[in-house]
DNA sequence: TTGTAAGCGTTATCAA
DNA sequence: TTGATAACGCTTACAA
């Protein structure tokens, strides 16, 4: 019998983690009573019985398979959070803030990068739950709701960050993109810039990106009513394409008197690309071209005269949305919620048309 | 009988995933036709039963539950990657590296990020371990081996990344510190820096952190033998202590000549502390100062005249560490490895005395 | 070549 | 209040 071999002296090979038939045998117990023990505490229980399969429990050091608690309940104590891409530091901030939010809560995260392709979204979905993920975190690019209609007709609760898909009735958690945009045309204009320039990855529908787009729009309206000089243009611009990019910035540069043109971009990424053209094109930020990004980062202040960011509550949206799937995750059934999150703006050189040169 | 359920209208909950059970009912066979058809479809099989099978599982789009098999199995095909802090580029560059080289096995990573609480490390080989990982990827502080050898007790198989372990007989996967140390230093007094110093976190006997310091000094000596000027010295400095590294850098500049006063660091996040030490102080990147630091990052071109860098081949750490993880997972037993790879310069801006000022 | 049945480590139903 | 026992979805001797 295989049970014997437990008591043997067991060659050099690992101590074979207890079980919970383990427990009971060493406590004289049913199985069932150990089980008891551990999910029903309160309710049945003599005073003798619990402290024998406690003291065995500690004995052998035993806590139960989480495997098989999952293939038993159905449900797994994991949460799964696909993002997009990792290399992106804010998937990385929202990936920090959901972490500790689950911690807490007993969940453990299940990771799925993207690695910006697309085409892995139901792949993400697929694998994840057949792990068992109890929920989703989705902030993929998901022109489509695909990835997360998918999740839904597995059962599993989803929230969804950054990436709004209004046909489906899920939570959304996300800056607030149209105050944040309002945060930046404002104090451009402040400092005197009138002539803008959105640089943003190709928009293709994907709701982030459409919504500051528009909010840039609508501010740079705004703000005309007062000051007809001001006007706003938007450059969609893929990755690859830096020419294109260059191109945009040197007319920009070309159109605008000094002090007057300004590059809004939509995220960290973008204000690098940003970054990397105008150096190409021996144009100083801020001098000869205003800049204010989406995304604070670690590097922001150190890059030329510093760049001007408004900042995300990152780890908030992760808390948040790993909060609101937990709570669903508990049985609770709140109507699908839209929680936007308010950006802030850090003023540096960047937007200082007269700002001196870094280091 | 739960069973018939199955073929009910199902009111509106989720199509109940196909099971094994479901499969050999719909091809008219047993359970374990099935699983052969699955695991050992080459021997072992009546052409017209597999079709059969084949047939089913493709209707009921079957796949099946790698809980359930784990449980089975005992293995999972679950890596656990345990990392410092994934804030940190070069976690995520490692992950990168890692997970492709798992995706292609058909493993999945899981991630557990000890947000630099070494307190967690035990947790998370505990919580990994109790998911059925087969093995590990550590990048964790582990100022002791402990986590390692905690993994190893439970059986599974261990990658060391970047922190070696001598007492501990497994894969070592890391830069070649030594030559990434001797290409920053003969770099800098090819450039004509002579005074240098080494920013490091606190070594407390991190393998890394101790490699590279005496590595900085092996070769600041075997300059010394050509151009007895030539020396080094080392600054270890927590990360909230920005005032000592102030006053580091201040002693530094006030020592040498310009042009000759040169600081290394040992990772990224060192690197932007000592530039925004350097911004207190009033200091030029370059002129003043000159710099080069271990780790290649995005945002190193652009930051003051351009970061000089050693670019550590981090992708291919985390792939050469899964990959080798995954070979003794196959059950093949090498001897214990030390995989050393070589950093590469980048040289920009930091790194010359002349240089000027970006944007 | 296929099927039966036991068992992986749990939880839950039912008796006792 | 406790203990058998049957699942959960899968793999694998062992029989047929």
């Amino acid at each position: 019998m295989k049970k014997n071999l437990k008591n043997a002296p067991a060659s050099t090979s690992p101590p074979a983690k207890a079980t919970i038939a383990d427990v009971a045998r060493t406590a004289g117990v049913s199985k069932a009573t150990v089980s008891r023990f551990l999910n029903h505490r309160d309710t049945l229980l003599s005073k003798d019985i619990a402290t024998r399969v406690e003291v065995a429990i500690a004995a052998l050091a035993y806590s139960p398979s989480p495997m098989a608690q999952a293939l038993k309940r159905g449900r797994s104590k994991l949460i799964g959070l696909v993002v997009a891409d990792v290399s992106n530091p804010f998937s990385v901030a929202l990936l920090r803030g959901a972490e500790k939010a689950c911690q807490q809560a007993g969940y453990l995260i299940m990771l799925f990068n993207l690695a910006d392709d697309d085409a892995r979204e139901q792949e993400a979905i697929e694998t994840l739950s057949a792990y068992q993920v109890e929920g989703f975190i989705l902030n993929t690019l998901g022109h489509d709701g695909g990835a997360a209609a998918t999740a839904i007709r597995h059962g599993k609760p989803v929230v969804l960050i950054d990436r709004r898909h209004h046909d489906l009735q899920v939570d959304f958690v996300s800056l607030d993109n149209t105050g944040a945009m309002r945060l930046a045309i404002d104090h451009l204009v402040e400092r005197g810039f009138s002539n803008m320039l959105y640089v943003t990855d190709p928009i293709k529908g994907v709701s982030t990106r459409e919504e500051r787009e528009s909010a840039f729009h609508r501010w740079i309206l705004n703000q005309q009513s007062s000051d007809s000089k001001i006007v706003g243009r938007t450059l969609e611009c893929p990755s690859d394409k830096a020419e294109q990019l260059d191109e945009g910035l040197r007319a920009l540069h070309a159109s605008a008197p000094r002090g007057q043109a300004a590059v809004v971009t939509s995220n960290a990424v973008t204000s690098l690309r940003v970054v990397a053209s105008m150096a190409r094109l021996k144009l100083r930020l801020g001098m000869d071209i205003g800049l204010v990004g989406i995304d604070e980062t670690d590097w922001a202040p150190y890059v030329g005269p510093g760049l001007s960011t408004i900042a995300q509550p990152t780890g908030e949206l992760g808390r948040i949305a790993a909060n609101s799937l937990i709570e669903r995750l508990k049985g609770q059934t709140p109507p699908p919620r839209q929680i936007l999150l308010s950006g802030e703006l850090i003023s540096r050189g960047s937007s200082r048309s007269d700002a001196p040169s870094a280091n």
